[in-house]
DNA sequence: AATATAACGCAACCTTGTTGCATTAACTAA
DNA sequence: TTAGTTAATGCAACAAGGTTGCGTTATATT
Protein backbone atom coordinates (compact mmCIF):
# COMPACT_ATOMS: atom_id res chain seq x y z
CA UNK A 1 0.00 0.00 0.00
CA UNK A 2 1.38 3.65 0.29
CA UNK A 3 0.27 7.00 -0.93
CA UNK A 4 0.15 7.52 -4.46
CA UNK A 5 -1.97 10.63 -5.91
CA UNK A 6 -1.43 13.56 -3.96
CA UNK A 7 -4.84 14.35 -3.40
CA UNK A 8 -6.60 17.48 -1.87
CA UNK A 9 -7.28 15.38 0.90
CA UNK A 10 -3.65 13.76 2.12
CA UNK A 11 -2.10 17.43 1.26
CA UNK A 12 -4.94 18.74 4.06
CA UNK A 13 -4.25 16.39 6.71
CA UNK A 14 -0.55 16.19 6.20
CA UNK A 15 -0.22 19.62 7.04
CA UNK A 16 -2.07 19.24 9.94
CA UNK A 17 0.43 16.98 11.49
CA UNK A 18 3.03 19.26 10.12
CA UNK A 19 1.80 22.03 11.99
CA UNK A 20 2.60 21.55 15.42
CA UNK A 21 3.70 17.92 16.85
CA UNK A 22 0.82 17.00 19.53
CA UNK A 23 -1.25 14.12 18.15
CA UNK A 24 -4.41 14.39 17.35
CA UNK A 25 -7.54 11.84 17.05
CA UNK A 26 -9.29 10.72 14.41
CA UNK A 27 -12.54 12.24 15.80
CA UNK A 28 -11.43 15.49 15.96
CA UNK A 29 -10.33 15.54 12.32
CA UNK A 30 -13.56 14.50 11.47
CA UNK A 31 -15.20 16.84 13.19
CA UNK A 32 -12.66 19.93 11.92
CA UNK A 33 -12.78 18.97 8.73
CA UNK A 34 -16.88 17.99 8.44
CA UNK A 35 -17.52 20.32 5.91
CA UNK A 36 -14.43 19.93 3.79
CA UNK A 37 -14.21 15.82 3.49
CA UNK A 38 -16.13 12.77 4.39
CA UNK A 39 -15.46 10.77 7.27
CA UNK A 40 -14.73 7.95 5.18
CA UNK A 41 -11.93 9.43 3.34
CA UNK A 42 -10.28 10.78 6.60
CA UNK A 43 -10.30 7.47 7.84
CA UNK A 44 -8.64 6.17 4.76
CA UNK A 45 -6.16 8.54 4.63
CA UNK A 46 -5.17 8.22 8.27
CA UNK A 47 -5.00 4.19 7.25
CA UNK A 48 -2.50 4.85 4.47
CA UNK A 49 -0.17 7.79 6.08
CA UNK A 50 0.54 5.44 8.96
CA UNK A 51 1.12 2.19 6.33
CA UNK A 52 3.55 4.87 4.60
CA UNK A 53 5.44 5.55 7.78
CA UNK A 54 4.58 8.77 7.67
CA UNK A 55 1.72 8.92 10.89
CA UNK A 56 1.05 6.30 13.66
CA UNK A 57 -1.27 5.46 16.25
CA UNK A 58 -2.43 4.66 19.27
CA UNK A 59 -5.62 4.22 21.52
CA UNK A 60 -5.89 7.15 24.07
CA UNK A 61 -8.30 7.36 27.20
CA UNK A 62 -11.44 6.11 26.39
CA UNK A 63 -10.48 3.39 23.12
CA UNK A 64 -10.44 6.48 20.58
CA UNK A 65 -7.87 6.36 18.07
CA UNK A 66 -4.91 9.13 17.94
CA UNK A 67 -2.32 9.94 14.98
CA UNK A 68 1.04 11.72 15.04
CA UNK A 69 4.23 12.40 13.34
CA UNK A 70 6.45 9.43 12.82
CA UNK A 71 10.22 9.94 13.26
CA UNK A 72 11.94 7.84 11.07
CA UNK A 73 9.42 5.33 10.05
CA UNK A 74 9.18 3.61 6.79
CA UNK A 75 6.37 1.75 5.15
CA UNK A 76 8.75 -1.63 5.73
CA UNK A 77 9.39 -0.91 9.36
CA UNK A 78 7.83 0.92 12.26
CA UNK A 79 10.07 1.49 14.47
CA UNK A 80 8.45 4.21 16.75
CA UNK A 81 7.23 3.00 19.55
CA UNK A 82 7.22 5.10 22.70
CA UNK A 83 4.89 6.04 25.84
CA UNK A 84 2.00 8.75 24.87
CA UNK A 85 1.04 11.34 27.61
CA UNK A 86 -2.52 12.51 27.76
CA UNK A 87 -3.94 15.78 29.58
CA UNK A 88 -6.92 14.61 31.91
CA UNK A 89 -7.54 18.77 32.23
CA UNK A 90 -7.22 19.91 28.37
CA UNK A 91 -7.51 16.62 26.68
CA UNK A 92 -4.30 17.18 24.58
CA UNK A 93 -1.96 14.18 23.48
CA UNK A 94 1.08 13.78 22.74
CA UNK A 95 4.24 11.58 22.13
CA UNK A 96 6.94 11.04 25.03
CA UNK A 97 10.92 10.48 24.15
CA UNK A 98 11.75 8.33 26.80
CA UNK A 99 11.89 4.59 26.70
CA UNK A 100 10.67 2.60 29.47
CA UNK A 101 12.72 -0.51 30.51
CA UNK A 102 10.13 -3.44 31.30
CA UNK A 103 11.67 -6.67 33.59
CA UNK A 104 12.04 -9.21 31.63
CA UNK A 105 8.63 -11.80 32.35
CA UNK A 106 9.85 -15.76 32.94
CA UNK A 107 8.21 -17.38 30.26
CA UNK A 108 6.57 -14.89 28.16
CA UNK A 109 7.98 -13.17 25.07
CA UNK A 110 6.95 -9.53 25.21
CA UNK A 111 6.09 -8.41 21.65
CA UNK A 112 4.80 -4.70 22.15
CA UNK A 113 3.75 -2.65 24.94
CA UNK A 114 1.38 0.39 24.76
CA UNK A 115 1.83 2.91 27.51
CA UNK A 116 -0.81 5.80 28.10
CA UNK A 117 0.62 8.01 30.85
CA UNK A 118 -2.22 10.15 32.07
CA UNK A 119 -2.09 13.84 34.01
CA UNK A 120 -1.77 17.27 33.81
CA UNK A 121 0.29 18.75 30.87
CA UNK A 122 3.05 21.46 31.04
CA UNK A 123 0.30 23.91 30.11
CA UNK A 124 -2.00 22.84 32.83
CA UNK A 125 0.41 22.09 35.44
CA UNK A 126 -0.10 24.26 38.34
CA UNK B 1 -23.33 3.38 44.75
CA UNK B 2 -22.51 -0.23 45.28
CA UNK B 3 -24.10 -3.23 45.01
CA UNK B 4 -26.84 -3.48 47.47
CA UNK B 5 -29.04 -6.25 46.62
CA UNK B 6 -27.70 -10.74 46.05
CA UNK B 7 -29.11 -11.04 42.57
CA UNK B 8 -28.79 -13.82 40.30
CA UNK B 9 -26.53 -11.53 38.03
CA UNK B 10 -24.46 -10.49 40.65
CA UNK B 11 -23.41 -14.33 42.06
CA UNK B 12 -23.29 -15.89 38.53
CA UNK B 13 -20.60 -12.80 37.57
CA UNK B 14 -19.10 -13.01 40.97
CA UNK B 15 -17.95 -16.93 40.73
CA UNK B 16 -17.02 -16.31 37.40
CA UNK B 17 -14.12 -13.80 38.78
CA UNK B 18 -13.75 -16.20 41.37
CA UNK B 19 -13.08 -19.25 39.88
CA UNK B 20 -9.61 -18.12 38.07
CA UNK B 21 -7.40 -14.80 38.50
CA UNK B 22 -7.19 -13.85 34.97
CA UNK B 23 -9.50 -11.17 33.41
CA UNK B 24 -11.99 -11.27 31.39
CA UNK B 25 -13.81 -9.01 28.79
CA UNK B 26 -17.39 -7.81 29.15
CA UNK B 27 -17.99 -9.17 25.10
CA UNK B 28 -17.00 -12.40 26.59
CA UNK B 29 -19.49 -12.25 29.37
CA UNK B 30 -22.10 -11.17 27.48
CA UNK B 31 -21.36 -13.88 24.79
CA UNK B 32 -20.92 -16.75 27.43
CA UNK B 33 -23.80 -15.56 29.35
CA UNK B 34 -26.46 -14.85 26.33
CA UNK B 35 -29.23 -17.33 27.38
CA UNK B 36 -28.98 -15.92 30.39
CA UNK B 37 -28.79 -12.37 31.17
CA UNK B 38 -29.51 -9.53 29.19
CA UNK B 39 -26.51 -7.57 27.99
CA UNK B 40 -27.38 -4.59 29.51
CA UNK B 41 -27.82 -6.49 33.16
CA UNK B 42 -24.12 -7.78 32.42
CA UNK B 43 -22.66 -4.14 31.72
CA UNK B 44 -24.69 -2.47 34.78
CA UNK B 45 -23.20 -5.35 37.15
CA UNK B 46 -19.56 -4.74 36.23
CA UNK B 47 -20.23 -1.60 36.55
CA UNK B 48 -21.09 -1.91 40.44
CA UNK B 49 -18.72 -4.73 40.82
CA UNK B 50 -15.80 -1.91 39.87
CA UNK B 51 -17.59 1.08 42.36
CA UNK B 52 -17.42 -1.34 45.41
CA UNK B 53 -13.72 -1.80 45.04
CA UNK B 54 -14.58 -5.65 43.44
CA UNK B 55 -13.55 -5.70 40.15
CA UNK B 56 -11.22 -3.39 38.16
CA UNK B 57 -11.47 -2.40 34.23
CA UNK B 58 -9.02 -1.95 31.81
CA UNK B 59 -8.96 -1.68 28.08
CA UNK B 60 -7.16 -4.28 25.96
CA UNK B 61 -6.24 -4.32 22.54
CA UNK B 62 -8.93 -3.31 20.26
CA UNK B 63 -10.08 -1.03 22.70
CA UNK B 64 -12.13 -3.41 24.41
CA UNK B 65 -13.35 -3.68 28.12
CA UNK B 66 -11.40 -6.02 30.42
CA UNK B 67 -12.15 -6.54 34.13
CA UNK B 68 -10.63 -8.77 36.60
CA UNK B 69 -10.64 -9.58 40.15
CA UNK B 70 -9.27 -6.21 42.76
CA UNK B 71 -6.53 -6.87 45.69
CA UNK B 72 -7.57 -5.00 48.68
CA UNK B 73 -9.12 -2.25 47.15
CA UNK B 74 -12.84 -0.60 48.43
CA UNK B 75 -15.51 1.55 47.27
CA UNK B 76 -13.58 4.64 48.10
CA UNK B 77 -9.89 3.34 47.36
CA UNK B 78 -9.07 1.95 44.16
CA UNK B 79 -5.01 1.55 44.63
CA UNK B 80 -5.05 -2.07 42.19
CA UNK B 81 -3.05 -0.12 39.49
CA UNK B 82 -0.48 -2.74 37.79
CA UNK B 83 0.32 -3.59 34.20
CA UNK B 84 -1.74 -5.85 32.20
CA UNK B 85 -0.36 -8.74 29.50
CA UNK B 86 -2.58 -9.89 26.46
CA UNK B 87 -1.35 -12.72 24.24
CA UNK B 88 -1.35 -12.35 21.18
CA UNK B 89 -1.93 -15.82 20.03
CA UNK B 90 -4.68 -17.33 22.21
CA UNK B 91 -6.10 -13.58 23.27
CA UNK B 92 -6.03 -14.44 27.08
CA UNK B 93 -5.79 -11.38 29.87
CA UNK B 94 -3.87 -11.09 32.98
CA UNK B 95 -2.22 -8.96 35.58
CA UNK B 96 1.01 -8.24 36.20
CA UNK B 97 2.18 -7.83 39.86
CA UNK B 98 5.25 -5.83 39.00
CA UNK B 99 4.85 -1.91 39.01
CA UNK B 100 6.97 -0.13 36.11
CA UNK B 101 8.98 3.19 37.35
CA UNK B 102 8.08 6.28 35.46
CA UNK B 103 11.02 9.02 35.11
CA UNK B 104 9.61 12.13 36.05
CA UNK B 105 8.70 14.27 33.52
CA UNK B 106 9.39 18.08 34.20
CA UNK B 107 6.24 20.33 34.45
CA UNK B 108 3.95 17.33 34.02
CA UNK B 109 2.00 15.80 36.86
CA UNK B 110 1.70 11.91 36.32
CA UNK B 111 -1.81 10.78 38.01
CA UNK B 112 -2.76 7.72 35.75
CA UNK B 113 -0.87 5.26 33.43
CA UNK B 114 -2.22 2.41 31.58
CA UNK B 115 0.08 -0.29 30.29
CA UNK B 116 -0.85 -3.38 28.25
CA UNK B 117 2.07 -5.66 27.43
CA UNK B 118 1.39 -7.71 24.30
CA UNK B 119 3.10 -11.00 23.29
CA UNK B 120 3.31 -14.74 24.31
CA UNK B 121 1.75 -15.95 27.35
CA UNK B 122 3.41 -18.44 29.42
CA UNK B 123 1.01 -21.68 27.78
CA UNK B 124 2.08 -20.13 24.04
CA UNK B 125 5.50 -19.64 24.97
CA UNK B 126 7.33 -21.50 22.46
C1' DA C 1 -48.13 -10.63 53.44
C1' DA C 2 -47.72 -5.92 51.91
C1' DT C 3 -44.62 -2.44 50.58
C1' DA C 4 -40.74 0.09 48.61
C1' DT C 5 -37.47 0.27 45.33
C1' DA C 6 -33.11 -1.84 43.30
C1' DA C 7 -32.30 -4.56 39.55
C1' DC C 8 -33.88 -6.47 35.30
C1' DG C 9 -35.24 -7.07 30.16
C1' DC C 10 -36.13 -4.99 26.15
C1' DA C 11 -35.96 -1.85 22.47
C1' DA C 12 -34.07 1.99 20.88
C1' DC C 13 -30.18 4.65 20.69
C1' DC C 14 -25.15 6.47 20.50
C1' DT C 15 -20.30 6.52 18.98
C1' DT C 16 -16.40 5.09 16.61
C1' DG C 17 -15.12 2.96 12.80
C1' DT C 18 -15.83 -0.04 8.27
C1' DT C 19 -17.69 -1.63 3.62
C1' DG C 20 -19.74 -1.62 -1.17
C1' DC C 21 -20.51 0.82 -4.93
C1' DA C 22 -21.21 4.47 -8.17
C1' DT C 23 -18.85 8.85 -9.25
C1' DT C 24 -14.88 12.01 -9.49
C1' DA C 25 -10.34 13.49 -10.01
C1' DA C 26 -5.22 12.43 -10.23
C1' DC C 27 -1.78 10.72 -12.90
C1' DT C 28 -0.01 8.61 -17.50
C1' DA C 29 1.00 8.64 -21.96
C1' DA C 30 -0.53 9.46 -26.65
C1' DT D 1 -3.71 18.87 -24.39
C1' DT D 2 -6.54 15.52 -24.31
C1' DA D 3 -8.23 10.99 -23.60
C1' DG D 4 -7.87 6.89 -20.85
C1' DT D 5 -6.93 4.43 -16.54
C1' DT D 6 -7.82 3.63 -12.01
C1' DA D 7 -6.95 5.48 -7.23
C1' DA D 8 -9.48 8.20 -4.28
C1' DT D 9 -13.84 10.08 -2.84
C1' DG D 10 -18.80 10.61 -1.10
C1' DC D 11 -22.66 8.52 0.32
C1' DA D 12 -25.53 5.34 2.50
C1' DA D 13 -25.75 1.44 4.94
C1' DC D 14 -23.71 -1.35 8.26
C1' DA D 15 -21.03 -3.30 12.51
C1' DA D 16 -19.40 -3.64 17.18
C1' DG D 17 -19.19 -2.15 21.72
C1' DG D 18 -21.55 0.18 24.85
C1' DT D 19 -25.54 3.29 27.02
C1' DT D 20 -30.32 5.01 28.16
C1' DG D 21 -35.36 5.16 29.25
C1' DC D 22 -38.95 2.87 30.84
C1' DG D 23 -42.20 -0.54 32.25
C1' DT D 24 -41.88 -5.00 34.83
C1' DT D 25 -39.87 -8.21 38.25
C1' DA D 26 -37.71 -9.67 42.34
C1' DT D 27 -35.24 -8.67 46.58
C1' DA D 28 -35.04 -6.81 51.03
C1' DT D 29 -37.63 -4.64 54.84
C1' DT D 30 -41.67 -4.06 57.75
MN1 LIG E 1 3.58 8.84 19.40
MN1 LIG F 1 -5.53 -6.02 36.67
ZN1 LIG G 1 -3.43 20.08 29.56
ZN1 LIG H 1 -1.52 -17.38 25.06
Amino acid sequence: MGVIRKTKAVEVLLKEFNSSSVAISAKALIEQLRDTFNKTTIYRVLDKLEDDGILHSFLGKEGIKWYAKCNGCTSTEHNDVHPHFQCLNCGRVDCLSFTVPLPQIPNRKIEVMQLLIQGRCEECFV
